[in-house]
RNA sequence: GGCCCCGUAGCUCAGUGGAUAGAGCACCGGCCUUCUAAGCCGAUGGUCGCAGGUUCGAAUCCUGCCGGGGUCGCCA
């Protein structure tokens, strides 16, 4: 279905009878991609160039031959070689209305990848569970998810996964700033929230369960003896709304792993992960230079059980076990990526804020200690979000935490408005985001651009019906229909739509789930171009009352655009609408 | 200081080894007394931060600079 992949096969075949003698063919730089200019063709191939040294020929020379045997394909019309060595190919426009034809077989599995067998874990959001999602977890939330979509439809076994940070001491404030809102619900006056503890609303409710649970019965009593009951109501509560604020983005996560499991039984996971390292002569006992180029106040030397991280790529060997005996943060996560693996995961994503950067090196060195290289992590880095709401920056103060959270966000734009932009830029690219745009109905907003893509196909539809035309099953006895369709525009529609399986394929394997939006746009802005010029030349509307026959292949043609856009809206997480309000 | 990300048209950005580097916006010029709803068509606009290198070929890969942002911990 891909058909830039199945012409590299063909053009590999053409090429290995050509192989001289004692050589070797070295196809891996081998590309079939579509020309940058129209005008070039359908497909254009490097073999020639890319294969001329390994053969000792010219690359021209080798062109011409390839040619020769590419000639024969009955699928091309014509071939012909260009610039330094480019194959150019040109399709028979039968190939196109067939290669529709299966398209619309396919319906919504159009793109969809082979079982790869590959199983990747993919982690993200992990916010903290002492409050709300704001509006800087949004980001991540979208691209992680949408990540794990595209994976799951190329082809590969996927579980997304939510480290719950329930072991440090940031969950023992949120059970003290909880408790303080039990004691309030008990209607003890409590004043103003000391610095230091959570000051948010959204903290009381919790208390008042709290209030509710247990009456009077932990007030009086040492902290040692609340905090752990509190905290774990706290976190329990912490983590409903924020499942609760992300389902109203439509992310959900197949697992919820609690850092704390890791801890239990006196740390046993962490420490089976340490004694495996140490067995494989990744531990030794050591202190570390203090940074240099940065005064550290009060930096103190004293030894330490470390991770000889530099040895697989990291840029400083890693504190496991602190001096004081504790494990480190960064043990548990040495523990948790060896839990991973041992469930069978060969990649494990990671999506991470920016301000995570620093944690690549080592992350994707533990992979190296723990699996020897069986494995990978792969970081990708979501940069910020910029709010503004009509070109006026939105003022946020975290201190007061009057922050803006992801639920209002989406009460106020709608979820595909902010799944659609939060992939409208490159993820390790600052994004601005404006609350106005984002609900234009205009062009210049790409949400609105492509959904209205999809209505109108939909509008098409109803008016087709109301002419009395039908759209029939294209399956092959519906080829012959389809080969009216032959206009340029025409063509170049089934060309846009024929690129999604590769960029299906691309998008997964980068992890570059931005390409998807971008490409919804290309289409949609070609789906409405071929439109407009109906305005001017009515022999190209798509429902055309005197010509029928023509009319029922143009509606496969927009059948087939409206099918790859609910696959691609599908995957952004965003609605194919019937029609717009 | 080390490491990471970014630098492409006036603006916002695509383009992860291919051909004459693209899109939207802005600006400019037409069309918009009509059909297929939330405009359409066209033109202008570039030392791809700079300098080397690898390559048949570099915005893309490597090295070094310049500029912007992030990060550095026995924190979580």
């Amino acid at each position: 279905m891909n058909i830039f992949a199945d012409f590299e096969n063909r053009v590999k075949k053409a090429v290995q009878p050509l192989v001289p003698e004692g050589k070797e063919a070295d196809f891996t730089r081998v590309a079939v991609e579509p020309p940058r200019d129209a005008a070039h063709g359908d497909l254009a191939t490097n073999a020639a160039m890319v294969l001329a040294k390994g053969f000792s020929m010219k690359p021209r020379d080798l062109a011409e031959r390839i040619v020769a045997a590419l000639g024969a394909d009955p699928d091309i019309e014509t071939v012909s070689i260009a610039g330094p060595g480019f194959i150019n190919m040109t399709l028979r426009p039968a190939f196109w209305t067939d290669h529709l034809a299966q398209l619309l077989n396919a319906g919504r599995n159009y793109g969809r990848g082979a079982a790869t067998g590959r199983k990747i874990n993919v982690e993200y959001v992990s916010a903290n569970p002492t409050g709300p999602m704001h509006v800087g977890h949004t980001r991540g939330a979208v691209v992680g998810d949408v990540i794990a979509r595209l994976a799951a439809f190329a082809g590969d076994d996927v579980t997304r996964e939510y480290y719950i940070n329930d072991a440090g001491e940031q969950v023992n404030v949120l059970a003290r700033s909880a408790y303080l809102r039990y004691r309030e619900a008990l209607g003890q006056e409590i004043g103003e929230i000391p610095a230091g503890l959570y000051p948010g609303d959204y903290l009381k409710p919790v208390g008042a369960a709290l209030a509710e649970e247990f009456s009077d019965t932990l007030l009086g009593r040492d902290e040692t003896e609340w905090l752990p009951i509190v905290r774990d109501r706290a976190v329990e509560a912490m983590m409903a709304m924020i499942r609760a604020d992300l389902k109203l983005l439509g992310v959900e996560h197949e697992v919820f792993f609690s850092e704390r499991t890791l801890h239990d039984a006196d740390g046993g996971r962490i420490a089976e992960a340490i004694a495996d390292l140490r067995a494989k002569g990744f531990v030794y006992q050591g202190t570390l230079e203090p940074p240099k180029g940065k005064v550290v106040e009060d930096w103190e030397d004293r030894e330490q059980t470390l991770l000889r991280s530099t040895e697989v790529g990291d840029d400083q060997d890693r504190p496991l076990i602190k001096s004081s005996g504790a494990y480190t943060y960064f043990a548990a996560d040495v523990a948790y990526f060896r839990d991973k693996y041992e469930r069978g995961f060969s990649e494990m994503v990671y999506v991470l804020g920016a301000d995570h950067g620093g944690y690549v090196k080592r992350l994707e060195a533990v992979a190296k200690a723990i699996s020897g290289g069986a494995a990978k992590a792969d970081c990708v880095l979501c940069q910020l979000v910029k709010l503004y709401r009509d070109g006026e920056p939105v003022k946020m103060s975290k201190r007061s935490g009057d922050f803006v959270t992801l639920a209002e966000v989406v009460e106020e734009v709608g979820r595909d408005p902010v799944r659609f932009m939060m992939l409208y830029r490159k993820s390790d690219a600052p994004l601005d985001f404006d609350f106005k745009k984002v609900t234009e109905q205009s062009k210049d907003n790409p949400v609105f651009y492509v959904q209205y893509a999809y209505a109108r196909a939909a509008s098409i539809f109803r008016q087709a019906a109301e002419a009395g035309l039908t759209i029939p099953e294209y399956d092959k006895t519906g080829v012959a229909a389809l080969q009216g369709l032959g206009d340029v525009g025409e063509i170049g529609l089934i060309r846009k739509l024929a690129e999604f399986p590769r960029l299906i394929g691309q998008a997964a394997e980068a992890k570059e789930p931005h390409r998807l939006a971008f490409y919804l746009n290309d289409l949609a802005a070609a789906f409405h171009g071929q439109y407009n010029r109906g305005k001017d030349l009515p022999d190209l509307r798509f429902v055309n009352q005197d010509q029928p026959e023509l009319s029922i292949a143009r509606l496969g043609l927009v059948k087939a655009v409206a099918t790859v856009l609910f696959v691609g809206l599908d995957l952004i997480g965003a609605d194919a609408p019937e029609e717009m309000r």
